[in-house]
DNA sequence: TCCATATTGAGACGATTGGCTAATTATCTA
DNA sequence: TAGATAATTAGCCAATCGTCTCAATATGGA
């Protein structure tokens, strides 16, 4: 579960969702809103996000709100300090 | 800088190798028998995470030693914190 | 110098990734 | 029910990734 964490940490513009998300919940078109990538291109990594479990997804009428994770996130954190923290 | 950092990461092999330079530094040889991939397979997880500046190496004779990059690794740690960490 | 050992470099190849456009689904309002 | 808006799904494509094999380079010892 770690892995997809990690891989979903890999890009950029996921990282950058993570930090929108991080200040507040959002919805999909909010935060396509901060990129030029295409909508749908947004949506995947949005989908990549939630796959990996660091964002959840709720449908609110037209609009699905997005919110970070904060407990896997940290998970990840701590997976992270372990692995180069000396053993 | 972090996203050379973070896409190194990626791979659960560097993962693995950055979990055996924290216990402590090997040479290319003993890392490479950790794994049963293709010893120039494991060279080039090495380089990415020289790249990346989380391991440096240093010519021993005819081994090469590598060891992890604490600061830089940590680094890395504080950038996954602030990120997530509701900033 | 010649050979063995340790490591890296080069090039190929299939799998995955990240982007796009077009189509589809879901919801609200008239 | 029809139309508008929000978001996802599907399918395509170029670029990157991880692995391999086959050299090439570097060092130490006979």
């Amino acid at each position: 579960m770690t892995d997809t964490g990690f891989r979903a940490l890999a890009d950029p513009t996921r990282r950058r969702i993570l930090g929108l998300l991080a200040e507040r919940d959002r919805t999909a078109g909010e935060i396509a809103g901060h990129f030029s990538i295409a909508f749908p291109s947004v949506s995947h990594h949005l989908r990549v996000l939630k796959d990996a479990r660091l964002v959840q997804a709720e449908r609110l009428g037209q609009n699905v709100r997005y919110r970070i994770n904060t407990t896997v996130a940290q998970d990840l954190v701590r997976s992270l300090m372990q692995l180069v923290g000396g053993k």
